[in-house]
DNA sequence: CTACAACTTAAAGTGAACTTTAAGTCAACT
DNA sequence: AGTTGACTTAAAGTTCACTTTAAGTTGTAG
């Protein structure tokens, strides 16, 4: 008793829904290389279960900062086989070195962020009191730098 | 004896300069009200301390994912007296909200991006010492979501 | 068998955030 | 006084990552 169960397909706009692209996005990438999709006898895109992971794989990429044409290149090496490991590897040190730049820089943005949110709450609660000691404060979180 | 030092004031490029920004750039800000340049008696620019920081926070700001229309609107708000305190305080609370939605978003990417190095730089190292017991590692960082 | 939704293509359009160009004015140096 | 570099403007151009359009084909439900 065979229970090879078939493996789904999945048309482009199913696929679109599944991986959170539009179609016409899955098409887009398709022409900059970044995935290939099979074909029906009318010239159909269909698209399998490894297509999603692979497209959620890319998307995680881009994800940490990783440009499509970043995206290319790798595609592009994966596609001529292991001797490309260096170049992919670097490829992806540079990717993870620039996200943490990013990262750091973020953090101290999102520190001021919060400083003014602060600051604000503080004046609004004070409007209500009536009272002003808030002059000091002002000062105090006058993002310097 | 006046210890009154005057403050210094800078042309758009040094002002560009001390920044971040490019001349042109600070002159689009401009023209999108996001600052206002004084101008000398010929009709140049010069910015003060102040002004830079004042484009500083607005650098901030847009680091944590403010777009220039968000940026707008605050500085419009800003410009309208404590009335619209409320507004900016909702606009920068979103803008937080926004941001740490992302930021775990981007968490995540950042981990398949390490996973990925580790695998490489394990297939890289499995390459030189001959052995590959590496088929079920392969697997095991198989990027399941 | 006829709708109608979903697919196909190539090409043009969009929005965000700048950047570049062109033509001109002005300041500072030798 | 002349040259050079920095400024002025408005407008057009660039890049990225899609999105929309237009015209046509195909699969399925009633």
């Amino acid at each position: 008793m065979p229970t090879t169960t078939k493996e789904p397909t999945y048309e482009i706009g199913q696929f679109a829904g599944i991986v959170g692209l539009s179609a016409p996005t899955i098409r887009y990438y398709e022409n900059q290389g970044l995935l290939k999709a099979r074909r029906t006898a009318n010239g159909r895109r269909y698209f399998t279960e490894q297509d999603i992971k692979w497209v959620k794989f890319l998307l995680h990429l881009k994800g940490t900062g990783m440009s499509i044409n970043d995206l290319k290149k790798y595609v592009t090496w994966r596609a001529e086989g292991d001797s490309t490991i260096p170049y992919r590897l670097d490829l992806l040190k540079q990717t993870k070195a620039d996200f943490m730049e990013e990262y750091r820089q973020v953090q101290h943005h999102l520190q001021i962020l919060n400083d003014k949110i602060d600051w604000y709450e503080a004046k609004e609660s004070g409007k209500d009191t009536g009272k002003e000691p808030f002059a000091d404060y002002l000062k105090q979180v006058g993002h310097e730098e």
